[in-house]
DNA sequence: TTGCGTGTGAACTTCCTGTGACCAGACAGG
DNA sequence: CCTGTCTGGTCACAGGAAGTTCACACGCAA
């Protein structure tokens, strides 16, 4: 993934990742001007859906949106009362209004409305995209919670609401460091390189030599470990960096049986086989 | 900083400080353009401050502004860089720019720079300020919502109607911005990191290296504290912020019992659990 | 086998956070 | 207009938790 992050900020929870995107959904008939549009999106990475009918404000809900634009033609004079209720009921919303020539009185009505711009056509895509932006940038400041949703790896649940992961609800009590780190790597499915995850949490070039993203990978399996000694989370790639994915623990067992007997099943299926390749029998060195 | 609140509180528990009203500066130097927004904004009950020169974020920053209305032209090349700089360090500021002919690429630079929306001159007056009320409204849902229930958490009753928190019926003293940061907290059951709280309370970036989020919180535990003992409500998250959420305090107890015999019940429920997961067990620093 | 790259444990440093004191501007009264 | 209080905000200090560096052991790769 490319995981564009514009972001220059070093600080940290500097590891969110694309959840910047802007999902849109378009209320308009214009062949040409969907056209046009459309690659600008792609180009950008948007997510988007043309809609072919109005959608009622529960439907909009469903699909997550980050803004919604639409062309008041298409709607004709049931377009101010459509407006009106969709803004009224998503307040988190962006909604642009961008449409052919108008009134004075029209575009204050619909600003009055609850719209949060007006564009008027014919006018440039890119234009128009920034205007969408910027509406949305503003929305955004008022909603990050919804942003960071936890997710959960074997028996690991990450929550970055709370900077923090859990196991079968006990914390793992891991510093904000360890818990950045966690999260960054369950965040991507592939190998992270050492100078990769320095860059990303520290915010700067990793020195050639330093070991700080091992001590920390250690501290890390250690906790995790401890917390759910029968799973292995990070995964070393000798001479490249780390790994995320979880996994059963050591099916060879060279572990002293200490009591309770591994629950040895050989090629038993992943508890949450995560999707794809991410689990390629990769020589793998210690983990945890 | 300048605290200066030219507010026109009222009484001592200056309720509702006129937040809903508009509060913006011009830049600008067309008379005819001046006099006519006047009245309007006169009209509308706006309170309104035409700016001679470019006035530096801090300064801005003390006029507690909603909204800046900016004509480009005023400042020749310096324009964007001031943009730039007033939009990254007020995030929580509506900038309008309104300036006469444009191309589109710098509209799109403005709105890249971080304007929330860009108006050509000429100009209908009520569309320029049915914009600008655009603008601002987005930024105010942020902030509006909660201004009315008051709730209760532990043993502590918050009543943003009377900006004061209460227990058992007394009030904690509470000051202003005291209030405030207490409501944010209980407002949002995450970890608040001290920037965000920052930003959300002050309303601009927060200077690196500025400890007063630090000594309100602990304004607010000593207050909590002695009105509330045997509660902890705001939790340190060690490198990241703070975080509400009431719990019984020291289970431990290393506390010489003083008298009243704390109801021990070791790994109780919680008296007021409040509601989903709010309330696990994060290594939790020195609370309140 | 040799040579690195990595895991480990512990010592060492840095910087984060809690606190108490202090300063300056804003109000309220006289 | 002057003065006493109060609130918001800044400092400097201290204790500690977290982060970084080291030296050594172990294992994989050639």
């Amino acid at each position: 993934m490319s995981s564009e992050r514009s972001e220059t900020l070093p600080g940290p929870g500097a590891a969110q990742r694309g959840q910047n995107r802007l999902r849109l959904a378009i209320l308009d008939r214009d062949p040409g001007f969907m056209q046009v549009l459309s690659k600008r999106l792609d180009a950008l990475g948007a997510e988007y859906r043309p809609l072919a009918a109005p959608l009622g404000a529960d439907g909009l809900v469903a699909m997550r949106l980050n803004a919604l634009l639409v062309d008041l033609a298409v709607l004709g004079p049931t377009g101010w009362s459509y407006l009106e209720q969709v803004c009224a009921r998503l307040p988190g919303l962006a909604v642009i209004v961008c449409t052919g020539p108008s009134s004075v009185a029209q575009r204050v009505r619909g600003l009055r409305l609850g719209a949060d711009a007006w564009v008027t056509k014919p006018c440039h895509p890119e234009e128009l995209i920034c205007v969408i932006e910027a509406s949305v940038r503003r929305h955004r400041r008022a909603e990050m919670p919804a942003l960071e949703a936890s997710s959960s790896f074997g028996e690991i649940t990450i929550r970055p609401d709370l900077y923090q992961a859990h196991v079968h609800g006990v914390s793992l009590e891991l510093t904000a460091r360890e818990f950045e780190i966690l999260h960054l790597l369950s965040g991507s499915d592939r190998v992270l390189r050492r100078e990769e995850i320095y860059e990303r949490i520290w915010g700067y070039a990793m020195a050639h030599g330093d070991r700080s993203v091992d001590v920390f990978v250690r501290k890390l399996r250690q906790k995790l470990r401890s917390a759910s000694p029968e799973w292995s989370y990070i995964h070393t790639h000798f001479g490249v960096g780390y790994r995320f994915a979880p996994e059963r623990a050591g099916a060879g067992a060279d572990e002293p049986v200490d009591g309770a007997p591994v629950l040895t099943d050989p090629a038993g299926e992943l508890v949450v086989a995560p999707a794809d390749g991410r689990s390629q029998p990769v020589h793998t060195g210690v983990t945890a």
